[in-house]
Parts: structure tokens; C-alpha cells; sequence
DNA sequence: ATGGTGGTGTTCAATAATCGAACAGGTCAT
DNA sequence: ATGACCTGTTCGATTATTGAACACCACCAT
């Protein structure tokens, strides 16, 4: 298929049982402290930090230098710490082809069904958002933003997702989290319904997109009023994912 | 000004000098391992990334598998590694009231004036794209992504933020980098503009975003037609920004 | 002023986490 | 089947990490 590209054999990555290897404790603290600045709607100093990660301060000291230097963290004025830069570059890099395969799909689907549009990917448990577009007239914007997460066994896209495999596939992959009977409806239709389950009052249409070579994604739409053609905008998702998916192969 | 916000005082953040707490290695690998996966165009093997960061394969492995713990990592079918969605969840909350506050304006200018807006954020040395959004009928669809990090000396948008304060201020903030005379001229206009700057052919126009308690930001606009109406566009940047400003405060 | 409070940055011996070699497999070409 | 290349695991030696203690600064009440 690619001559260039050499070395493709390469070993299974078996059923990850409980790995045996401990993990770094100081990369995970570190991993931590992000995810703990992230969550927190103000900057933090590096004391609240240390008691929020329970770690000795000058422990706390020497992980955010560390991060600083990498601009995954900048300082306030004061000297409070805050998400930086260097994550919107990392974060550019997830599943990176599908994000630029499906941004001009998201625009027009956004623009002609005056809905925000999103794809969302499954990691482990969750449906994670990735990008979203907002239609342009948006007097109330529906805040889908990317970073968003949410049960992969609740709403539109996780139902889309669950779709792209059969029942078995699904207990293989995921044995933890329950197979959802619409999803057998919803890959014969090619999309995906929902009411009011992730968020009362809003609804979702979602068809998967098969990534080859990772696990499958969706793209969705989210609107409130009930009363939409759910067949047409559903088709229309379902040809967009196609397109993506031919852009993908 | 803000009476429940307790807490507020807090040590300066000296001048940093030569720090003396030397990085944590095992926290600088795994971020080094993030940066090289991001820059990679294809899923990389354990051995590939041991041998890249120059590790021991059993270091790369515990690295990766903590990495993956946290879900900064997904692998490939093949067990390859690639950038993970928790990147985009870290993501979202790098300055995360300004995404929030210029989205809309960013969907507003993107499709009444048909180009592609963003905003970026001065990090360091650099310039890098926060959000972006393209216009409606994006035929030559100007692919200015997201995580996009160009020296902050260049293009509009650096003349942008720069111009959101003095030369003298600059010099306190940036000894390092020179302070670009178009500036002083951006200063008066209320916007900056940029020719074949930082990428040959495209021209790109800039309004200062002026963020409490932060870095200065900018929203900035790109385009291929030399033709433009600048003052009229410029301003209209200019009061996004404003308006911007203004949900920041 | 003066001390109290809450913060940052630095140093250093003790300790526990990390390192890296070696081993045990598995898969895919040839 | 043989070799090439990979993942995953174990374990003693080494070294990075830890956390207490210290020096210092800014701000606020008293």
C-alpha cells in the first residue's frame, strides 16, 4: 500500500488485564495537576495546588516548573497557575486527520441545518467532543464545546458509535458498558437518536464514522425543538460521515 | 471588586532567572513523548518513541503506559500509540472564558466578511491559534487550524499584541524580542495588518485582545485577495475585540 | 512600625522510585 | 522454521525524587 513506509509488522496489544507495571508517580502527578487546573474555574497557586493534589509543596514546586517550561502551564500576574498554550498545540494532533477531514462537513452541516454540529470520539467509557461548529446565526448558541465528555452509553453519538458494530463486536471491546438496543435500529437507518439524555430539554442526531485503524467516531448534531424532519437531517449526517469516511480510506 | 473571591494575596513572580530546581526528568520524558507523537504524522511503536526520546525501551514503556492511564494516549489497533482525547479535554480550558466570549464573534466575522477568522494567544516566543472558524462557503477552505504556532515578531496578529502595549513594556516583558515599529502605527488604528508574513501569499489582519489578569490576545482574520477593504475590515475586528473585552472584565 | 499571614524559591540528606539489562514470549515475513 | 521486530515482565543497582527546614517578600491589621 505505502512502500515508503517501512516496518509495519509489529506486535498485538493484548487485553490490557491489570498491568503489572506500576505507573510513573511522577508523570501522573504531574498528568494530575493538569487535569486538576483544568477543572478549576480560577487559577490556582502552587500551595492550593500541592493540598488539591496532596503532595508536599516543594513536591508540587518542581512538577509545575516543570510543566511551565513546557507551556502546558502559564502564570497569572500573581503568579497563579493556568492551563497554557502547549496543550491547544498537543491537542491539535488528536486524531488529527479526522479533524480536518470532518471540519468542512461540520461547516456546511451547521450553516444549512442552522444546528451546532460536532464530532465526537470514543475513548474508554466516554464520548469525547473534538470540534464543534456553530451555525452563524446563533442567537442562542448551543454550547457543544470540544473537551466535552460524556457516558459513551448515553446520547446520540454514543448510540452511532455502538452502531458501527454488531452486539458481539461491542462485548469484545468494551465488556464493561452495556450494548444499547437502538443501536441495532440505528445501523439499519445509518444515525442515531436521542432525547434528553445527556442534557434535559436537548435533543441529538448522530451517524458513526469508521475510522480505519482506531475506534469509530460520530458526527451529531444537538437541537431543543422536537419537531424536525429527523429522517432528512439523520441522512444528511450519514452522507456527510460517508464523505469522511472516503477521505479517510 | 470581587468580595467572595477570597484569598488574594499572593507573592510576586519574580523575574525567572536561571531556575535552580532542575525539571523533573521523568515528567519532562512523558511530555517530550506527547510532543513527539504530536509531531509525528503516524502512530508511532513504543520501540519508535524509546528511541526517539533516547530512553531505555522499558523507560518508554512505563512512560507510555501512564501516558495512556490517563488517556493522553490511545493506541492503534496495531498497538501503536497516538495523541488521546484527554488532550482535547486538557485543551478546552486554556483560557477558557476568552474561547467561550469569541466564538461567537468569531462565527459572526467569519461569515459576514467570508474569511477565515481565529483568536491566538501570546505564549513565550510564539503566536499560537486557540479557535478558529471558517466561513459558511469555504470552497478554498484556508486551513488555518488550531494549535498553529508561528514566532510572535510576525504576522498580524503578533503586531496585534504587541501593539496592545508600549515599546517600553514590551521591552520589560519581552527583553528578548524586538518590538516591531508597525506597532505604534496598530496602536493608533486599533488594528494590525500583515503582508506574505508568515505564510507567502496570504495576507492576515489583526485587533488587540486585552485579557485581565493574562497574556494579551488577538482576533485576526486571513485572506488570499490583496484587494481588501482594511479599514473597514480592521475595524470590525476591532469591535469584536471590544466586545470581547468587555464579557471578560 | 511591627508582627502575622500566606505566599514563593532554595538547599540537602534519606529514601523510595526509577533505571536498564535480561528474559519470555508473540506475530509476521521470507 | 528462522530471523526480525515487537510487547510485556522481573529485579538488583542507582539515582532522581522527596519533604523538612530556611530565607525572603508582599500585603494587611493591629
Amino acid at each position: 500500500m505505502s512502500p515508503v513506509r517501512s516496518s509495519t509488522r509489529q506486535a498485538p496489544a493484548p487485553a490490557d488485564a491489570a498491568q503489572s507495571v506500576p505507573p510513573s508517580q511522577t508523570l501522573s502527578r504531574g498528568i494530575r495537576a493538569l487535569e486538576i487546573l483544568a477543572a478549576a474555574e480560577r487559577p490556582l497557586s502552587i500551595a492550593e495546588l500541592a493540598s488539591e493534589m496532596g503532595v508536599h509543596r516543594s513536591v508540587a514546586y518542581r512538577i509545575l516548573r516543570t510543566l511551565e517550561d513546557h507551556a502546558l502551564l502559564v502564570r497569572d500576574d500573581a503568579g497563579r497557575m493556568q492551563p497554557g498554550a502547549g496543550l491547544a498545540v498537543l491537542a491539535r494532533a488528536v486524531s488529527r486527520d479526522l479533524q480536518t477531514a470532518a471540519l468542512p462537513e461540520l461547516t456546511q452541516l451547521a450553516n444549512s441545518l442552522n444546528m451546532t454540529a460536532f464530532v465526537a470520539v470514543w475513548d474508554r467509557q466516554d464520548c469525547v467532543t473534538l470540534v464543534t461548529v456553530e451555525p452563524r446565526h446563533s442567537a442562542a448558541t448551543l454550547a457543544q464545546h470540544p473537551g466535552t465528555r460524556h457516558s459513551v452509553t448515553a446520547g446520540a453519538p454514543g448510540i452511532a458509535i455502538q452502531s458501527s458494530m454488531t452486539a458481539e463486536e461491542w462485548s469484545v471491546l468494551a465488556p464493561d458498558l452495556p450494548y444499547r438496543p437502538e443501536a441495532a435500529e440505528a445501523r439499519r437507518l445509518g444515525y442515531a437518536a436521542s432525547h434528553d439524555e445527556v442534557i434535559a430539554g436537548l435533543s441529538s442526531l448522530a451517524a458513526p464514522i469508521r475510522v480505519p485503524g482506531s475506534r469509530p467516531a460520530a458526527i451529531a448534531v444537538v437541537y431543543i425543538r422536537r419537531d424536525q424532519d429527523q429522517a432528512a437531517v439523520g441522512q444528511a449526517l450519514a452522507a456527510s460521515a460517508a464523505r469522511i469516511e472516503s477521505q479517510l480510506a
